[in-house]
RNA sequence: GUGGGUAUAGCUUAGUUGGUUAAAGCGCCAGUUUGUGGCACUGGAGACCGUCGGUUCGAAUCCGACUAUCCACCCCA
């Protein structure tokens, strides 16, 4: 039964009454990408096995343990997407966009999956709004994303979020920093924890990431990758600072920030939280120069950030932002007896072709029990039909906030529903006069 | 994969040193009002007390295992 009634572990439902949230959010990323003139890709949930093992990186973490892979019927290997940007590659050189005018800036919003343990701000199924500048290589292109994200987030309202940036250099400045590091750490050999130990072997920049105190003050003197950078990454990082300090973005130089996927280069950024618990980064990104060419396609530049939907959210409940409303129910038609029922389906039906948002009880229940619900769906106005009402083409409007019943004719009341509310909302029944509108005639007395 | 916390109605929780029909608030349904919501009052439905096993005359309560969940490590959005 526990099979049945379980979401899968580390999984989220989205309830009705929490959608609009979400929905606002990414109402919020498509006009902020649209404004940057990004447009929507969308890719498969999965692909080959061996575009993210290329893509991502052999040696990262989250091809080694984190992917979700199987044998399809066919005897494919299928991988569940753990990120945006390969299958984005992917289909930049499948589709030949490459031809199209340069950059092709991209953007997407969609889940990704990784088979992590669950904790606060990490889902196994989670959310992305992602962001792909192809065949941008100035420092304006690395700005101008970074400033993307930045203005997203102003949009929303959020503060409290510090942009932190680092180059990490290409692979020829990477290669003498690496040798460096080593050189380094290994003067400390016998302190530092095993993991590091370890990585000093595969990848000495991750040591710098570890949270051990013991490691982490090692690392404090360690030579920085902004020491090593070539001249041409060092004037790319210079140049992108200079781009964002003429926006105003304020962000500080962190050289600890090593990302864990292996095609970045030059410029990573993050934008990091501390109100939501350990995983802090709600943004995260940077330039991947080699990332196109690896995948097979000519050599071209590249620019992109993940961004964290789930953590994002759970960032502005924390903040407490508000979330616009969702729209309220225009009309409810509380109805009795058939002819009244059939005719309030009739009814909704006109209004709704109008754009209006209407129900009507789908239930059978009694004329006390539809008001309670339309109280409780929070409509604004209710019409109450019955047998009277039909025969004598009479009834009563109910605006459900002040409580206060109009009188009018059915008919006028399907014809004129829509300026009427408008009307009301503007000045309430009682005040109503003869100008603009000529409703007059309909609106009979009120109590 | 490794640690630590938690597990009682849809939700939030109470349940005294093991002792009969496991309690409350919110929510849901209905009634008090033969055709009118919110407020109040009354009633009702809803819990194999996470699962399995053990100790005991007797377990929601004690013990063990498992599972789920939360938090943290690793790593990342």
């Amino acid at each position: 039964m526990a099979l049945l009634t379980n979401a899968i572990k580390g999984t989220q439902d989205t309830l009705p009454n929490e959608s609009y949230k979400i929905q606002y959010i990414e109402a919020a990323a498509r006009e902020t990408a649209g404004n940057f003139g990004f447009r929507e890709m969308r890719t498969p949930v999965f692909e080959h096995t061996e575009l993210f093992q290329r893509g991502v990186g052999e040696t990262t973490d989250v091809v080694q343990k984190e992917m979700y892979t199987f044998e399809d019927k066919g005897g494919r290997s299928i991988t569940l997407r753990p990120e945006g940007t390969a299958g984005a590659v992917r289909a930049f050189l499948e589709h030949g966009l490459f031809n199209e005018a340069l950059p092709q800036k991209i953007f997407y919003l969609t889940s990704c999956y990784r088979y992590e343990k669950p904790q606060a701000g990490r889902l196994r199924e989670f959310h992305q709004f992602g962001i792909e500048c192809f065949g941008a290589g100035a420092p304006s292109a690395d700005a101008e994303v970074i400033s993307l994200a930045h203005e997203f987030f102003n949009f929303l309202g959020i503060d409290n979020l510090s942009l932190e940036i680092n180059s990490i250099g290409c692979p020829e400045c990477r290669k003498n920093y690496h040798k460096a590091l080593k050189e380094y750490f290994e003067q400390y050999k016998g302190e530092l924890c095993e993991t590091c130990l370890d990585r000093l072997e595969r990848n000495p920049m991750r040591i710098l990431d570890c949270k051990s105190p013991v490691c982490s003050k090692i690392a404090k003197n360690a030579p920085t990758v902004i020491e090593f950078l070539c001249e041409d990454c060092h004037n790319h990082f210079e140049s992108v600072k200079k781009y964002l300090d003429a926006m105003e973005i304020s962000y500080t130089v962190n050289p600890q920030i090593v990302r864990g996927l292996d095609y970045y280069t030059r410029t990573v950024f993050e934008f990091v939280s501390n109100e939501i618990g350990a995983q802090g980064t709600v943004c995260g990104g940077g330039r991947y120069d080699g990332l196109i060419a690896e995948m097979g396609g000519q050599p071209l530049p590249a620019f992109g950030f993940g961004l964290g939907l789930e953590r994002l959210l759970l960032l502005m409940e924390a903040q407490g932002s508000v979330f616009p409303e969702p729209k309220k129910c225009d009309l409810y038609i509380a109805s009795m007896g058939e002819n009244a029922n059939i005719k309030a389906s009739a009814i909704a039906k006109d209004l709704r072709n109008e754009g209006l948002y209407v129900q009507f009880d789908t239930v059978g229940r009694g004329l006390k029990a539809q008001m309670k619900y339309a109280n409780k769906i929070g409509a604004l106005y209710t019409l109450v039909l019955g047998d009277n009402e039909i025969e004598t083409g009479n009834i009563k409007l109910k605006n459900m906030e002040t409580g206060n019943e109009t009188e009018m004719t059915l008919s006028d009341f399907t014809d004129n529903f829509q300026a009427l509310i408008i009307k009301d909302a503007m000045s309430g029944f009682d005040s109503l006069g003869i100008d603009g509108l000529d409703l007059g005639s309909i609106l009979g007395g009120t109590n």
